[in-house]
DNA sequence: CCTACCGATCGGTAGG
DNA sequence: CCTACCGATCGGTAGG
């Protein structure tokens, strides 16, 4: 066996990891070299701070979703093929890069104002993705009438987030049985079951 | 302004406002004092630990949610009616005491593997008074052909457990147009709109 | 609830 | 990437 010198990829990767697992602040330097099999001092090497970390970590689970919701829209369809598409590509998103997606999820609340606000700005864009395919299908009337674009958007990205807090991989639904549940559900919620 | 001894209450309470505002990992006993107006070192005449804390705040949450499920099913009804109860129950838990629900929902992963277990229990044990309540509908043929309660109940209490993300009380929903909006899709997403 | 303190650990740096 | 270290902060205790 190899053993070849960490590079700052490794370090951001084992960083999303240790944050997912045990949020940021249950995280220490040294804890995270230890995971790479060095000292904590000399991360220091790769990274300016921890907070540098969590940047890293947090601005890739939104450049993430922010892609896979450009794929969905590119595919076009109705209001309800782009539904389903960003709901595939949210599933993606999460199932592929679980660390990455828990960190953005839950950690990103610990960044210093100024990332907060950018990190803020790209979850609202890609909530306005599903807002719009939301409205227009609403404004079709393909949804079921008296329905809240903006409301109904917080609930469905509300399942979707929540599937790394009790989805395995291991268990009883695969990814294409994951996502079709999902879909069934959002498309029984905006009337268009 | 008459300025009296702080009781082991107000303790909790304020171990719940910040365990929820900056995470566990993120509240020192020095922080938690300030926040009461004493010295961290003050706090251990009230409480044994640290974690001592984080377990009194996640077990009352725990409490709170049980007697909610409690509550809605006392009422009886159809399964339709049931479900409206208790996710108006939920709802009701969690805006009267938002810090110890994001204390609960976020943090009980920091408890020790013995406290933890018995949050899971509870946590399963609410989970299964949904999951009850949506087969029953289901074997009646309330709800839509094909729904999964399992997998249904996960959806619908991921939309109420995200509520504390986004809600705003200053904001355009009042409680009851919150309950409303939850009720109305919730009932879409299991056929019975 | 404070004074005075403990050993351990924190994020981070200088210099190689 | 390591050695050797820094000042600050951590959870917690003894004694009043």
């Amino acid at each position: 066996m190899v053993t070849t010198r960490n590079t700052r990829a490794d370090v951001v990767e084992a960083a999303g990891r240790l944050f997912a697992r045990r949020g940021y602040h249950g995280t220490s330097m040294r804890d995270l070299g230890k995971e790479l099999g060095l000292l904590g001092s000399s991360l220091y090497s790769h990274v300016e701070s921890k907070q540098d970390l969590l940047v890293e970590v947090v601005e890739e689970g939104a450049r993430l979703f922010g892609a896979s919701a450009e794929r969905a829209l590119a595919l076009g369809g109705t209001p309800r093929e782009r539904l389903q598409a960003l709901i595939a590509g949210h599933v993606d998103v999460v199932l592929d890069n679980l660390d990455v997606a828990r960190t953005f999820l839950n950690e990103a609340r610990m960044l210093d104002a100024g990332h907060r606000r950018r990190i803020l700005e790209a979850r609202d864009r890609y909530e306005r993705v599903f807002r719009r395919v939301l409205a227009e299908g609403a404004g079709e009337g393909s949804f079921r009438p008296g329905l809240d674009p903006k409301t109904t958007t917080i609930f469905i990205l509300s399942v979707l987030n929540a599937i790394e807090r009790w989805y395995d991989p291991e268990g009883r639904l695969d990814r294409a049985a994951l996502v079709d549940e999902l879909s069934a559900f959002a498309l029984a919620a905006v009337g268009s079951g």
